[in-house]
RNA sequence: GGCCAGGUGGCAGAGUGGUUAUGCAGAGGACUGCAAAUCCUUGUAUGCCGGUUCGAUUCCGACCCUGGCCUCCA
């Protein structure tokens, strides 16, 4: 089987085929730094990083521009509520965002592009709009895209500007020659933030800041466009206007939109103010089980961010690790090695088939619960034909492209453990106390003294194993 | 109004023209002093109405309903 991608552009699923053969060329619209990053940054990135690594392990020569825009208007005007300069302003959260998504376990791109670096690039692509009659200057120093010199207006988003109920909202501004226009370049009020061009001060309009860096760093065709769903339209939509009147060339080959955030069933946006932020996530949980919960959903469906999903995917990552840290230790020389190798193979291709279909990070997560239970199962009998070890190595191999279960498990295990002691004032020798003084009641068989100190334990978040070889304890989560 | 997505078992949520999603919760069992963990077994589903078909949850059409975009948004 080979890889299949959903393209927006033709709602179908199509081969993946890139324009050059094994190099696949790649841009993901990223934040505009007007603030802190939130979980719906988090997802996109978490799946455009998700989709890098894939095509990386088929094999693909990625080159992965990512963007910061990092002037609008929004920008001015916190920066200014701030009292802070728009620029320092943008640099503060660029660099807060930088570590946030390092904290969640993306890969950096290969450039990670800002509009503030290729404003000559974007007065250039201007100029050469105008210079083709794709665009104009207002009397006000405005630039706008001219609307009517691209007769394939909404080929991404299907809006047509034809009909007069066509929804498209059309926006009354002094020197527009066409409600339907958009601003390429916006001249500065006074006092704002500018840069020089031929046609006076000002700064870019809000699209043309990803056709000029696309343009810059991948070339005039890309393969793949990525963006969160809600970037269909204006924005995707007006950089393919701008791009293709430009080059006269189709613009991305495959358009790849992921899904929104939902907050327990409710849309995140700014406008509700129901956002929840990446670092209050990232406060509360690790990466393996932010993207655990991320990626257990199919990308191009909303994500429903509900109170339990986070302890929810929590609790499985810990079951994995665990089951990972259990097989340290065992020996399995006995094993037998054609067996293993049919297993693996069997794993390997059901991870290849779930994503070489779109994509299907729910699939390889619910095939894994599968191997997970074949390891527990064999591993509880006396003797297995399979050698576990390499399995699980395998399982972490492919994870690797999730970005999840790479820690050392037994590290991992300690780490979450502690935690959980900490948040509950004990230590681990405490617990050995408690254990103890179970033993001696259990010897004694006074089970109330024996589930009275279990429950106390309990209330803690402490759970205890009674095994043949005695009691274990492990954390509640 | 325009464009788009979707309606699946108690809940969440996939794939599939005829056969198991998966997870959580539930039931029974092994194990245990009783539990827990782990493992085994297990129940309930495809909005409504037509059509195509030997056969549709899966394709087509109508209807009902929900959600998103059409303003800044990943």
């Amino acid at each position: 089987m080979s890889l299949k991608v959903y393209n927006v552009l033709t709602r179908t699923k199509q081969d993946f085929v890139p324009l050059t053969p094994g190099v696949v060329k790649m841009y993901a619209c990223g934040i505009t730094v007007s603030g802190d990053a939130h979980v719906g940054h988090a997802y996109q990135s978490v799946v455009f990083d998700v989709i890098t690594r894939y095509l990386r392990y088929l094999g693909y020569d990625v080159k992965y521009v990512r963007n910061y825009t990092d002037v609008d208007d929004k920008i001015i005007a916190n920066a200014a509520r701030a009292g802070i300069d728009p620029i320092a302003f943008a640099e503060k959260y660029m660099h807060q965002t930088d570590a946030e998504m390092d904290a969640l376990g993306n890969a950096h791109p290969t450039i990670m592009a800002r509009a503030t670096e290729c404003i000559d690039d974007i007065i250039n692509f201007v100029q050469r709009l105008i210079d083709s009659n794709h665009a104009y200057v207002s009397p006000f120093g405005d630039v706008y895209f001219k609307l009517d010199s691209f007769p394939f207006y909404g080929k991404l988003s299907h809006i047509k500007t034809d009909k007069n109920d066509s929804g498209v909202r059309k926006d009354t501004e002094p020197g527009k020659q066409n409600d339907l226009d958009f601003a390429l370049w916006k001249s500065a009020k006074p006092g704002e933030i500018a840069w020089k061009s031929p046609w006076g001060m000002g700064r870019p309009g809000w699209h043309i800041e990803c056709s000029a860096m696309n343009l810059k760093y991948l070339g005039e065709q890309i393969d793949i466009h990525g963006g969160g769903r809600d970037l269909i339209f204006p924005h995707h939509e007006n950089e393919i206007t701008q791009s293709e009147s430009l080059t006269g060339k189709q613009f991305a080959k495959y358009w790849i939109h992921c899904g929104l955030v939902k907050i327990n069933g409710q849309k995140m946006s700014k406008s509700l103010g129901n956002g929840i932020l990446l670092k209050d996530v990232l406060a509360k949980y690790d990466a393996d089980t932010i993207r655990f919960a991320l990626l257990r959903n199919t990308y191009a469906a909303d994500i429903d961010i509900t109170d339990n999903l986070m302890p929810e995917s929590r609790r499985h990552v810990y079951k994995m690790y665990s089951t990972l840290a259990a097989l340290r230790g065992r020996d399995f020389s006995g094993a037998d090695v054609a067996k293993t190798d049919e297993k693996i193979a069997e794993i390997r291709d059901a991870f290849e088939h779930a994503m070489d279909d779109n994509f299907n990070t729910l699939e390889v997560i619910a095939a894994a619960f599968g191997w997970f239970n074949f390891i527990n199962t064999e591993m509880a009998k006396k003797s297995t034909e399979y050698d576990l070890a390499r399995i699980a190595d395998k399982i972490r191999e492919l994870f690797g492209v999730l970005n999840i279960l790479q820690h050392d498990p037994v590290e991992y295990i300690d780490n979450i453990k502690s935690g959980v002691l900490k948040q509950n004032g004990l230590s681990a020798a405490d617990i050995d106390a408690y254990i103890s003084e179970r033993a001696v009641a259990k010897q004694n068989k006074d089970w109330a003294m024996a589930d009275k100190i279990r429950a106390e334990l309990l209330a803690k978040n402490i759970v205890l194993h009674d095994g043949p070889d005695g009691t274990t304890w492990d954390v509640n989560l």
